[in-house]
DNA sequence: CTACGGGTTAGAGTGCGCTCTAAGTCAAGG
DNA sequence: CCTTGACTTAGAGCGCACTCTAACCCGTAG
């Protein structure tokens, strides 16, 4: 497979596969005999993997200790591991942190369709007391 | 409240301060006599706001849209609660997405697990009865 | 008086992760 | 033979969100 199909494939730009070669993300592809790059399907199993990490947030930094990793091959898997792991907990944290987020939109939100809700009630575009007096000084900007 | 002083209770740097405020992002300070910039504390709430729209990876220009429709004031309602919404749609899909990652890693980090079972089993002084390890088969990457 | 520890501005620089350009090579089709 | 289009390389450029620098001002303590 041509970068340009593996680009397809991947839904990486054929910019950005040569870039994660460059810098060691892949590893470095079979040439033909014209010089192009030559890939085996296999690949798209690694791709998808980072893709994953990168989902996650992992910086390009550790992607690249994982990949180094891999490419010892065979006496790396604890280190790969425990790389794994701590990033797990990484993302978990973030999971968690998102979802106190969300409750606080959902409050933020609830107000809003409150205030909505009001408005309804009164059934008019409100032409009256647009400021209640005094929260501003006059002057600014 | 100086700025130096609101740096340390927001966790922003000043300098950071005065960028968000350059760009809109927070309301133009008022100065003392000095030119100075004095705070109300009521800033820290818009700013921990500010935080959790960040932490959700809301893009600044989303923010500058909503902390422009915030100084419009009323009126602005509807349509602040409509752009939350949107945002609260797109974090509860980033979350679904992490979630599913963290499925992977965990099959992931379970295989290496595995793997390094296999290997204190070879290799370690067994301490009395542990249960015989593999059932499980090589290769998956 | 002077030093110090704040503050002010405009604008330059940084780190990340791409993204694109320029200039060239190559294989196949008309 | 010539064009087309996909590929090659080194390296420049970009968008984001800060982060810092330079040069300056101001008020207070010693």
């Amino acid at each position: 497979m041509k970068i340009g199909e593996l680009a397809k494939r991947s839904g990486l730009s054929a910019h950005t596969i040569r870039y994660y070669e460059r810098i060691g993300l892949l590893p470095h592809a079979d040439r033909d005999q014209s010089g192009q790059r030559d890939y085996d399907a296999s690949i798209l199993n690694w791709i998808e993997f980072l893709d994953r990490l990168k989902a996650t947030a992992m910086p390009i930094r550790e992607m690249l200790r994982y990949a180094a990793l891999r490419e010892r091959g065979v006496g790396t898997e604890a280190e790969r591991g425990a790389l794994l792991e701590q990033h797990r907990e990484r993302v978990r944290a973030h999971v968690a942190e998102l979802q106190a987020c969300l409750l606080v939109l959902d409050t933020k939100i609830a107000g809003y369709a409150g205030k909505e809700q009001r408005m309804k009630d009164y059934d008019a575009p409100i032409p009256e007391h647009r400021k209640p007096a005094g929260t501003r000084q006059a002057g600014a900007r």
